[in-house]
DNA sequence: CAGAATCCTATGTGATACTG
DNA sequence: CAGTATCACATAGGATTCTG
């Protein structure tokens, strides 16, 4: 359901990329699984928040967009998924490390 | 009604500059004024599709945020109103051009 | 464990008309 | 011209339950 063709319509390259990485939970699972694969559930518990749904749903969204790569092995009686990047996902990391840079300059923290 | 309180509660800085470049129209509107000062009525025509109130919105949520500034002078029998970057927000454009990069990269031209 | 399917609500957003 | 207000609808996103 997730408007994979409508991003690839913004010939915008600013509507283009904020439009994935402006998704909720978009960032933090890229984060998360940025240095390692990690399964589902070890994801669900590294990003506090986001439930099942809106995980599974934005990992979809990341798969069609040839960012997130899912690998699915059988076991006995269970499903081990994993999620990783691929190598365009990795090349997202540099610019949300600048993005980091940015936000802790400007962040005021109230707290 | 704009949240920014919520997005200031956000320790993480990934969300925090995710939220705010993911905003719709956010992305477009620092593009646009980020070489020159724009009048709104200016702004208005550049940003094709952002309605007037979805722009009005989107331009205070980015001065609550500290990132746009606005003059106002009053003219005979009208208001003249223009929006430019802080020097926060002008910190986001090199961002921004990397960001451009990755996309001009990475979009896949299916028109 | 990983995922699908429903239901329900809050929020986002467009269209339109109004104001100084 | 710049901004406000209101309605009406679409989408996002949480909670919950079900399946192999």
């Amino acid at each position: 359901m997730y408007s994979l063709n409508n991003i690839k319509q913004n010939n915008c390259p600013l509507k283009f990329i904020s439009n994935i990485l402006g998704k909720k939970w978009v960032c933090e699972i890229i984060w998360e699984i940025g240095n390692d694969k990690k399964r589902f559930g070890e994801l669900q518990r590294c990003i506090e928040g986001c439930s099942k749904k809106m995980l599974i749903q934005q990992l979809e969204f990341l798969i069609e967009n040839g960012i997130v790569i899912n690998d699915k092995k059988e076991l006995k009686n269970n499903i081990q998924s994993t999620y990783y990047l691929s190598e365009c996902g990795v090349s997202l990391l540099p610019i949300m490390e600048t993005m980091i840079l940015w936000s802790n300059k400007h962040i005021k923290c109230d707290c």
